[in-house]
DNA sequence: CCTCGTCTAGGACGCCCGTCCTACGACGTT
DNA sequence: AACGTCGTAGGACGGGCGTCCTAGACGAGG
């Protein structure tokens, strides 16, 4: 097997397993059952547990970036763009409800550990938060636009952090719902 | 000492060091070391780390419950009451930059390691919920009273977890406000 | 003064962690 | 056929963890 497949294997392992377990309650023997490798080897690979974690942030960062180009593509009008966004949270009502949001569960755990990649990890939200207020510029709200990126954020980190908590679809839905509906009377009539 | 008094100690310490650190983090040495005792003594107090968890989960339902008492005495209206749940977020604003919100952040941590516990902590948020549910039904709002309550524990939670990782005030401020015109609007004119 | 229950110190136990090292197998190149 | 490189296996290492045990300090009651 060539390294570079490996170390993808590595990382899309660790990807899944830092989002199920978190980070610190993941080790390298978990990893390296998930890939079938054996654990002293990752050395080979990664010099650290840093190192994975640097990889996995760098992998969502690419992932995301992804589905903005895939949004921008396919909606042509900011506000569905960010409807886009807001119904993430229910497309992946799953996996939110098992196991809370990857990006803000992440950025939790590493305040609490002080870790250094505390930063490194919050750019998965600055993406969003960039874009976010990219879009609401684009609708209009030039002044208003980092606020109310923020806004969409915190509905959605909120909604993460109490669906995972009570596993409750209707609550999800009714939240979703409703941010639609701000996001509907916020722009002018189309 | 009183072995009663060494437990409050014990419990008051292991309660700001899951906060500051999380659940996992923190071991018997650290808060051990917090309070000057042995660590290997734990054992007398507690008979494991999950039990020190349970007594620091009923300190805090504890303590929540007297915030609700004293709101209830100083606020007569439920939409006053329900301004001072939302203005909490604001008032320790200070810890929540540091830290997060310390029932939000446990009963993620604990969803994560799939804690026996978990919904134990989840009480904690319960309590405020069902509080709000309460003084929502009180407001006229009956039908939606729940709903309404679920919303705003959902603005807390989001505030949180991104004031604990952008650490700006403006920004926790800025969403207070909003949640208290979001009040302002909901009932009918006073 | 002695005894007994209460509380504590200190360390042993087995386990798992991240890290690091060395030896070996597989394979393309000369 | 011999070599050198790339990727791997497996375990050693030092340390920290939760847990558990035992011996003793202390003070109240006989």
């Amino acid at each position: 097997m060539t390294a570079i497949a490996t170390r993808e294997q590595i990382v899309r392992a660790a990807d899944r397993l830092f989002y199920e377990r978190g980070f610190e309650h993941t080790s390298f023997a978990d990893i390296a059952a998930a890939v079938g490798l054996s654990r002293g080897n990752f050395y080979y690979h990664f010099k650290s547990k840093a190192a994975i974690l640097d990889a996995v942030i760098a992998a969502r960062l690419d992932e995301r970036r992804g589905w903005l180009a895939r949004w921008e593509a396919e909606e042509p009008d900011p506000a569905a763009r960010i409807l886009r966004f807001i119904e993430i949270v229910h497309v992946n009502r799953a996996d939110i409800q098992a196991h809370g949001c990857p990006l803000g569960t992440m950025t939790t755990e590493l305040a609490k550990l002080e870790h250094t990649m505390l930063m490194q990890a919050g750019e998965l939200l600055t993406l969003f938060r960039d874009w976010l207020t990219e879009q609401f510029r684009l609708l209009g709200h030039a002044e208003r636009s980092e606020d109310l990126a923020m806004h969409v954020l915190t509905f959605s980190q909120g909604v993460a952090v109490l669906a995972n908590l009570y596993r409750d679809e209707n609550y999800i839905r009714r939240e979703v719902d409703q941010m639609r509906a701000w996001l509907h009377a916020l722009q002018p009539t189309t």
